[in-house]
DNA sequence: CGTACGGCCTCCAGTAGGTGGAGAGTCAAC
DNA sequence: GTTGACTCTCCACCTACTGGAGGCCGTACG
């Protein structure tokens, strides 16, 4: 027989533990002193400790645990207990588990790069036009005719179908060639990795060549002055541009922070015929 | 200024959980009746706890949620807060949390079809010698010259090692010719899908052909009796056998319960001459 | 005028699996 | 006999809530 202490260096189980499994019924001690209250265990209760701290390992609750040697005890007399209906069980709920912490894994690396990317983008900046290659890319793209605002729908849809091929930034592909108000033509579109066109969403290569861009800080409602200040470059150098033109969302709203509108980055880039 | 109910209703956060934020200091009402003590939320509140629902969705814990909060108030006012240094610590742990549950999982998987496999094989059995196809494998053993009882040594360097690569039950190969006590001459091994040697475990290519084989049921000291009854039938047929020879242990003490030495499984496995 | 109802309040308890501490009793050795 | 190590019980604390009791306030209905 051996005091909770001896037990507890035995079993590596905090007395304090000990003490806990006894109140709940998990692991008593063999024998109670019903003077002192001192409990004391014997020899065979090292392997009872030896399970419950293998299954406690694998997140079983104590309650599982208290039936699962309850089985265990029956099972000597010969039958197979049930007890593998409590592994699977459990091993569905783990299942869960891993599911549930990688799609968080998922997210907070995408918040992560996102915010990341968009300090970058803040201090490398100089808000002059500049002439940059733009490399053609896989996009899945969904068309809206309506209005601007009506282009957040239409990247959710994107992030839900492909959320895991995503390699980009979202932009817009204007197909008009003026601003419009109310019955707008244009396409919400983010860069992927891989995929096919499904449920409305087009998946399609998108030529690059050479382009001209510039971008714009500041909330989405003052980006008429920099299509302006990009309208007017092009023509000065008399450059002729092509449609559709470009609206690259590198900061903006983003998913848990709505953030500063000030602080805001769009870059807009457009085509030029050679 | 929205009572608590109907801000609960907008937020879809329960009441409760409402006051108890408030209490925490996560989400503060607007202004509290001094006379009733009635909470009310102001407009500008929803977007509040819209962001502390998409940080709990998150897992982030309370206290950070409020630092996050405190952050992106300072932040407005220009400065970029270290709420990225949050974010980066909380994927750490989130991904801690998904090694420590995958891990769960492929050893709780293991456990079941190490008890299914014994469930089937405890039915299927009649307990004569058999010939059997042997086929050749691929396997990782580690090279041990003492007493049998050391084998599970050998075992668990192989499971730390391969642990994920693993396709078949453990065996012993036997490298005596008769039985010793002490200085015996053997190989503990496992089946894997692919590895290569290291760390002095030798991985390599056993190779199969035309096999005796009994399956014995009992303690492990009782197998002499099966070996006996092996090697009587291999002389009644004027089989001669080649070294060496295999002991599968098909089920035995697993890693959880240690379960009846009179269920254990083994089956010892002979190559013969053609 | 009384009361039933809905919304709100505070305070207490409970969840899982322990951990930490206070204050008091016990054991074995010197 | 005393010291120091050991053990006991009881309580509080951790997370993020949830549930319930008992009570206040204002309004609608009989």
């Amino acid at each position: 027989m051996f005091s909770i202490g001896e037990f507890s260096k035995i079993t590596s189980l905090p007395v304090k533990t000990l003490r806990f499994y006894h109140e709940q019924g998990v692991l008593e001690p063999t024998h109670v002193d019903v003077q002192t209250g001192y409990r004391y265990y014997a020899a065979n209760k090292i392997e009872t400790a030896r399970i419950i701290t293998q299954l406690r390992k694998l997140d079983f609750p104590l309650g599982d645990i208290v039936d699962i040697l309850r089985c265990r005890e029956e099972e000597e007399e010969g039958e197979d207990g049930d007890i593998l209906a409590y592994f699977e069980r459990h091993l569905q709920s783990m299942q869960e588990k891993v599911r549930h912490y990688r799609e968080i894994d998922r997210t907070l690396q995408q918040i992560i790069a996102e915010q990341r990317e968009a300090q970058v983008a803040m201090k490398t900046t100089s808000y002059e036009v500049e002439e940059k290659a733009i490399d053609s890319m896989l996009i899945a793209a969904v068309r809206i005719k309506g209005r601007y605002s009506d282009c957040g729908q239409g990247f959710s849809r994107i992030g839900r179908q492909f959320g895991r091929y995503l390699c980009g930034k979202p932009f817009l592909l204007h197909h008009d060639a003026e601003y419009k108000e109310e019955d707008a033509d244009f396409e919400a579109c983010m860069p992927i990795r891989q995929g096919t066109s499904k449920n409305g969403i087009e998946v399609r290569e998108l030529a690059g060549g050479r382009g001209m861009a510039l971008l714009h800080q500041g909330p989405y409602d003052e980006l008429g002055r920099s299509y302006e200040k990009l309208l007017a470059h092009l023509k000065e150098q008399a450059f002729e541009f092509v449609m559709p033109t470009r609206e690259v969302y590198l900061k903006g709203p983003g998913m848990i922070f709505k953030g500063n509108p000030r602080k805001y980055l769009t870059e807009i880039q457009m085509l030029v015929k050679e």
